[in-house]
DNA sequence: GTTTTGTGATGATCCAAATCAAACAATGCC
DNA sequence: GGCATTGTTTGATTTGGATCATCACAAAAC
C-alpha cells in the first residue's frame, strides 16, 4: 500500500509539530489511525463548543483559530501553517474546543483522534512530554500576544509582525505577506482600515507595502520601533535563579 | 514526622490544581520531594528568562504572573490564588519561564522541581494527562482573555470581571473585590484611572463600588452589558460535530 | 493629636483606533 | 470587453482610553 505521507511531509512534521522528538515506531503508530482531510478555503473545521475529539496537523495551507463573542464579534486567536499542530491541548481537556477553526486557504490536514492520542500517551510517557512541549509553545505564544495587546499600540504590533517575517537579524529585505490584509488586521486585533493607516505610518521608518509585498529598508529600525521606539532600557535576561528565594 | 500539608490543603489541591484525578500514592510521591515556601508580599518568585525548573501550587495567598516588555511596560497575564498551580507548562518546555511571578500578598507555596515532575510523568502516564488537562485550562483562560481584549471595551471587561465574582446566576449580591484596584486594572489591561471611570459608568446599570466591596443590583443586567449590551444574537452552542467535514 | 503615605476619584486634554462613508484597485465571471 | 465582487486605501468624525494634574480620604507613622 502507498504511504499516507511523503517523506517531505514527515520531515516537516518532525521539524514543526509535536512529532519533534518521537521515534519512528511511535510516529508510525500515530499515523496508522490518522486520516488526511483536504479542506477547501473557507471550510469550518470545528466551532467553539464542539466536543474536542480531533487534533490536527497542517501539511499544507493556512488555518485560523478564532472566537466568536456573544455579540457576534470575531476575535482571531492565531493562524497556523505548514507543519504546525493545533487543538492538541483541547483534546486532552476532555471537553470542548474553546475556539473555532477555519481553513483560510485550501489546506491539507492530518487528523488524529482523541482516542488514539490518549492511548499513545498511556503507552508511552515520552509522547506525553512531546505533547506537553507543544502546548507549552502555544501557551507562550498566547502570553506574548496578551503582552502585545496590553502594552503596545496597533502600529507597534504591525511593526513587530513585519519584523518577525524577516529572516535575518539586520539590514534590509523584502518579504511577502503570508495572507491577506484583513486577516493580518484580525490577528493583530485591529480593523483593516487601521492596519492600512499603520502601514502608512511605518513609511516614515522605511517600510513600503505594495500589494502582497513589504520592502523594509532597515530591520533594526523596525524592531526598535516595535519595542517602544528609542528610550527605555531593554529588560535584562537572567538565568540565575538559585538565591532569589530561600531555597528549601 | 509531621505531614507536610494539612488535610484541608490536600483537599484544596485536589479540587483546584492538576492533583485532581491522582491517586493517593502518586500524590504522596510528588509531595515527598516538594518544598514549602513562605513568600512575603511583593516577593519575586522568578522572572522571565529564568530557567524553568520549578512548578508552583498556591496553598494560600495571591500570585501574579506578568511580562515586562522591552520598553519597561508591565503586562499582567494572570493572577492565581489558593489551590491553583502555575508554571507547569514552562517546566515541561525544557526552557525558560515566559513570564515573571510575584506574590502580591503573603503566600504559602508548594514548589515541585522539574526533575520530579518529569520523573513522575515517565513513571505514570495518568499523571501526564493530569498535567495536560491543567495546562489546557490555562490555555483556555488565555484564549478568553485575548478575545476580551480584542472585542470588548474596558468597561465591558470590568463588568465581566465583576460578573464572574458573583456566585449566583441572577438576582443581586454584594461581593468583595479580591485584590486592590491597581491590580484589577492591570489584569483587565487598563490604567487605574480608567478602571475608576469604568466603575462610574457601571453605576448606570446598578453597580455600586465602595471601598473593597461591590454591590450589584441585577447580575443579569451586568452580564448582558459585558456581552455587548442589548442587541446581537448570542452564539449558538453546538455539540454536533460529525457532518461538518467529510469524516474520513 | 498631626503628619505622612498610599490609594482612589475626578477633571482637562491628547492620542489611538473605531466608525461611517466613499473612492479605487484587483479578481473572477459572464 | 463590461460588470459584479471582494479587498484596500483615504477622509471626516466620534469614541475610548491614556496621560497629567489635582484633590479627597483612609490607614499608618510620628
Amino acid at each position: 500500500m502507498e504511504p499516507l505521507l511523503t517523506d517531505g511531509e514527515l520531515a516537516l512534521m518532525r521539524r514543526r509539530s509535536f512529532f519533534g522528538g518521537l521515534d519512528k515506531e511511535l510516529m508510525s503508530s500515530l499515523l496508522t489511525d490518522a486520516h488526511i482531510h483536504q479542506a477547501n478555503a473557507g471550510e469550518i473545521l470545528f466551532i467553539q463548543g464542539d466536543l474536542a475529539d480531533t487534533c490536527f496537523i497542517i501539511l499544507d495551507g493556512w488555518v485560523k483559530l478564532y472566537r466568536l463573542s456573544m455579540d457576534g464579534g470575531e476575535a482571531i486567536v492565531s493562524v497556523y501553517s505548514r507543519g504546525q499542530s493545533f487543538a492538541e491541548a483541547a483534546v486532552f481537556s476532555m471537553e470542548t474546543y474553546p475556539v473555532a477553526a477555519e481553513a483560510v486557504s485550501p489546506a491539507k490536514l492530518l487528523r488524529i483522534s482523541r482516542e488514539v492520542l490518549h492511548q499513545r500517551v498511556r503507552e508511552n510517557p515520552e509522547f506525553a512530554l512531546s505533547i506537553l512541549s507543544a502546548t507549552s509553545i502555544h501557551l507562550k505564544q498566547l502570553v506574548k500576544q496578551v503582552e502585545q495587546l496590553k502594552t503596545h499600540t496597533g502600529t507597534q504590533r504591525v511593526a513587530r509582525f513585519l519584523g518577525s517575517l524577516c529572516p535575518m537579524e539586520d539590514g534590509s529585505c523584502t518579504i511577502g505577506l503570508p495572507y491577506d490584509k484583513t486577516l493580518i488586521a484580525g490577528c493583530l486585533g485591529m480593523k483593516p482600515e487601521s492596519l492600512s493607516r499603520a502601514f502608512a505610518k511605518l513609511r516614515r521608518i522605511g517600510v513600503r507595502v505594495e500589494r502582497n509585498a513589504a520592502a523594509i529598508s532597515n530591520i533594526r529600525n523596525l524592531r526598535d520601533y516595535a519595542n517602544g521606539g528609542d528610550g527605555g532600557m531593554p529588560y535584562q535576561r537572567t538565568n540565575s535563579v538559585s538565591n532569589r528565594y530561600s531555597a528549601h
